[in-house]
RNA sequence: GCGGGCGUGGCGGAAUGGUAGACGCCGGGGACUUAAAAUCCCCUGAGCUUUGCUCGUGUGGGUUCGAGUCCCACCGCCCGCACCA
């Protein structure tokens, strides 16, 4: 190696050897420093390492390795999420096993973060798919059954009758299945369930205190939770049944002018025994699409019963109608409707000529006055409605409900949209469900000393369907309890259960149990967990369930597990395509020269579109392969790259000539460690007081930066310091400046760091280990600043000032000013705002 | 429809209510070189009557000595949820 040029390809690998070799991210929960824990979402492996784990895993690797030189003692744990559809696919499509295409794809992927040379702590890896780690899981699956929180239950599925699978409702495209095409049947399975809604008030509360998570997250989630407050009553029916409804506005019950059942509903089903034309009405019901678009243009439509339905205060006779926008699953799947004010059950009313009575106004006065053309859902005083006349919404809320449960015919309810959270898959790669089905003694847990259930690795793909139902012999056993033959449960637990507990492993891994409470304790919970907004709802609040349902199990003490939460944006880029007759042709990054304002194809030299900047996808072809980069400018070029620029919550635009800057910086910073490696040191003894100012207050700013994850203000921090130190002349100050600039940059450049410490002899043993600079704060202020001077609030003059002057001495300084003078133009001087070590304003 | 966010040069973006455009990219000019690459230096919001002045942070108002920042209304874009009673 020269001292011309910094050379990635050699420095990088010996610098990771390096680390690996002297254990430097290897975290020791025994170690009495103080402990920080730092947590990437860990990546699917799915073949090759994606631009945007580079940015993800880069962020976490600088606060990582800024942590470790603050003295504390880091858990940066990697592992991989590795059970999931995609495996499954590629054994069909490629007739490889699961598992074997797995683990391929880890060993390429682990390769590939290794060249990037993250501060990871490789001796805790683990993949979901180890029997190992699931095995675990199975343990705690069984510990949640013991305690109450696990259920099994009939349940509506989308089912695949082609690939003869469950599918996600995500998986579901326009009715059919997105990978045989198939129109999906609803079907009725038994499945199991955690219960989640055991938690539902908790984990509402919860957000609250997670102050450091995005205000965008936690509403995603307050959302999905939906807690709603109101009244659930029975209406008895004409028939002689009762109807339970759900409303959360009881206020409103004077303006019910008819009552609603869903499709689904058990009145609804009883007509349709004896009447055609209502099961004609339920078929149409169930195939109206549920694609936004189709909701939002679907007409409302319903089915008169002929039972009716009579009100709980005035008696009157209500219809009872079956209604196709009233949802089964939501409250008791009935409804009383009040279409003065609520928009569906307006427009229902308009459409079959039901009353539309008015009880809420925006004063008394105003209580017969005409709709419209819509509802008014709004607040008000009530109207037209008896004992309630006069109330406001809040207070004829209550009243009604504590009439009603004064009479008894109804209570106060809370009802809550989120749903138990079914994790039965009719899949082979996942988590066997450790259950076994006897018929004498019902569903039994295998004994935790059988555990792992193992999945057999002799499966074909060949045929649709599950295939630990029809492996010849992996399903029969015999019942722990009685001995006698029985079944093992073929379901496995969706993907979503291996991520929900996974950082618990990684603080802490027994071999005989999941993970040790008072080890966990050491590092839980994550002081800063960083990934992608997609997981904003599922992924993060599975986690938070189930933390606190192992709490609750007397597992652990934390019940959050993530302390604070950073979500960040996508790395994008612009596409380029042509048109073929009515198809878009696009090209990669790679096959296009970049002209200046345009773009040509290499292959012919003619001119391909430029589209929009939008996030890197294989189908528009706008990707770029981070191994390329990699060798093309080396992991440190890369990972400044993915620094600079822009916050890291938005989206990051890839540039060809972005990258290449980073690569010159990386040049331009080696050429500077050589100067002072070079006889530069010491040339001159003299200090250079500005120098060591702007060092340390650069120390001191990147440090906040890196703290708030900034990264694109300590990246310009740095860049001004670079200049600064370039600009001084030599002296002992400027040669330590130096020193401190490999400590600074080593975070985000610890390759280049340590090859040049090496190299120029600037400082011993290894940068990752070594301590983040000390700030003096007599340094961090300036002895002289600069004030501005303003005539009106508009800037005339700056003067130099020193830090700690006067109010006095400014006000004569800026009226001394010329220009100030001139702009004055002798009118007379009203005011004089002075902030010292800021500004004067003169007010005329 | 409901909820949330964002609008600053050619581009990515800085800016505790106090000098708008730091820092980077692109672009222009120059130096070095036989030449190129690399490197270094200078310029780079718009306009004007250019020692300087005026305008300028989506639009229109307001609060303030002073507003990119705070308040109100509007326009545009992005994201999430959605027939949730």
């Amino acid at each position: 190696m020269t001292a011309e040029r910094f050379d990635p390809a050699s420095a990088d690998g010996r610098w990771q050897a390096a680390w690996e070799e002297a254990k430097c991210f290897e975290a020791d929960s025994a170690s009495d420093k103080p402990k920080t824990y730092v947590l990437e979402m860990f990546p699917y492996p799915s073949g090759r390492i994606h631009i945007g784990h580079v940015r993800n895993y880069t962020m976490g690797d600088v606060l990582a390795r800024y942590h470790t030189m603050r003295g504390r003692e880091v858990l940066h744990p990697m592992g991989w999420d590795a059970f999931g559809m995609p495996a499954e696919n590629a054994a069909m499509e490629k007739g490889v096993h699961p598992g074997g295409w797995t683990y391929d794809n880890i060993a390429t992927m682990k390769g590939q973060l290794k060249q990037l040379g993250f501060a990871l702590d490789w001796s805790r890896e683990f993949a979901t798919c180890d029997p190992e780690y699931y095995g675990h899981e199975q343990a705690l699956f069984i510990s949640l059954f013991e305690n109450g929180l696990v259920y099994r239950k009939e349940s509506e599925v989308n089912w695949d009758p082609v690939d003869m699978t469950v599918l996600a409702n995500e998986q579901v495209i326009d009715g059919k299945g997105w990978r045989s095409g198939a129109e999906v049947e609803k079907r009725k399975l038994n499945q199991w369930f955690l219960k989640i809604t055991h938690f539902a008030e908790d984990l509402l509360e919860g957000l609250s205190t997670l102050e450091n998570w995005p205000q965008k997250v936690r509403l995603m989630q307050e959302n999905w939770i939906g807690k709603s407050q109101g009244l659930e009553f029975a209406f008895d029916l004409s028939n002689g049944e009762t109807l339970p409804v759900y409303t959360t506005r009881p206020d409103t019950i004077f303006g019910a002018s008819f009552v609603a059942v869903a499709a689904d509903h058990p009145v609804a089903q009883a007509v349709a025994a004896d009447s055609t034309q209502a099961q004609d009405f339920i078929a149409l019901c169930k195939k109206g699409g549920t694609t936004a678009a189709e909701l939002e243009t679907a007409e409302k439509l319903g089915f008169d019963t002929g039972i009716t339905a009579k009100h709980p205060f005035t008696g009157e006779a209500l219809p009872v109608y079956i209604a196709n926008f009233v949802l089964m699953d939501y409250g008791t799947g009935a409804i009383m409707a009040v279409p003065g004010h609520d928009q569906r059950d307006f427009e229902f009313a308009t459409k079959y000529g039901l009353p539309i009575p008015r009880v809420v106004a925006v004063s008394i006065e105003e209580a017969d006055r005409p709709f419209a053309g819509e509802a008014e859902a709004g607040d008000g005083v009530i109207v037209n409605s008896d004992f309630l006349t006069g109330m406001a919404v809040e207070e004829a809320k209550a009243e009604v409900i504590t009439r009603a449960e004064a009479g008894g015919w109804g209570q106060g309810t809370t009802v809550w949209r989120l749903r138990d959270w079914g994790v039965s898959r009719q899949r082979y790669w996942g988590t066997p469900i450790p259950f076994i089905h006897c018929e004498t003694c019902g569903v039994v847990p295998v004994p935790k000393d059988q555990l792992p259930v193992k999945l057999p690795e002799d499966v074909s793909f060949e045929q649709p369907g599950n295939p630990l139902l029809r492996h010849p012999t992996w399903k029969h056993t015999t019942c722990p309890k009685c001995g006698g033959a029985a079944e093992r449960e073929t379901d496995t637990l969706d993907t979503f259960v291996n991520s929900s507990w996974y950082f618990l492993r990684f603080a802490s891994q027994p071999k005989d149990k999941p993970f040790d409470a008072e080890e966990v304790a050491q590092w839980m919970p994550v002081d800063q967990y960083i990934g992608g907004i997609e997981h904003a709802i599922l992924h993060l609040l599975y986690a938070r369930f189930w933390t606190r349902a192992l709490a609750h199990c007397g597992k652990l003490e934390v019940t959050e597990p993530f302390a604070s939460l950073f979500t960040q944006g996508m790395v994008t880029h612009e596409t380029y395509s042509r048109k073929d007759g009515p198809r878009e042709v696009y090209y990669t990054p790679a096959e296009v020269e970049r002209t200046g304002t345009g773009a040509t194809l290499k292959t012919d030299g003619q001119p391909v579109a430029i589209g929009k900047v939008i996030k890197m996808s294989k189908s528009k072809k706008n990707v770029v392969d981070p191994e390329d980069i990699i060798r093309d400018y080396g992991a440190d070029a890369v990972r400044w790259f993915m620094l600079s620029d822009s916050p890291p919550e938005r989206d990051l635009p890839w540039s060809e000539a972005g990258i290449e800057g980073c690569g010159r910086f990386v040049q331009r910073l080696w050429r500077l460690f050589a100067q002072c490696g070079n006889g530069g040191a010491g040339a001159d003894a003299e200090q250079d007081k500005a120098l060591e100012r702007k060092v340390h207050q650069t120390v001191a700013a990147v440090a906040e930066d890196i703290e708030a994850l900034s990264f694109n203000k300590a990246v310009a921090r740095i860049y001004e310091l670079v200049g600064a130190v370039e600009k001084a002349g030599a002296s002992a100050s400027r040669s330590e400046a130096i020193r401190k600039l490999v400590l600074l940059v080593s975070p985000m450049m610890p390759h280049l760091a340590e090859e040049a410490r090496a190299q120029f002899a600037l400082g011993t043993g290894l940068v990752a280990t070594d301590a983040w600079p000390q700030v003096d704060p007599a340094l961090l202020v300036e002895d002289e600043v600069t004030i501005a001077v303003q005539h009106k609030g508009k800037l005339r003059d700056t003067l130099t000032a020193p830090r700690d002057a006067s109010k006095e001495d400014l006000e004569a300084l800026a009226l001394a000013s010329e220009k100030v003078q001139r702009s004055i133009d002798g009118a007379e001087i009203r005011k004089v705002i002075v902030v010292p070590g800021r500004l004067v304003n003169i007010v005329t």
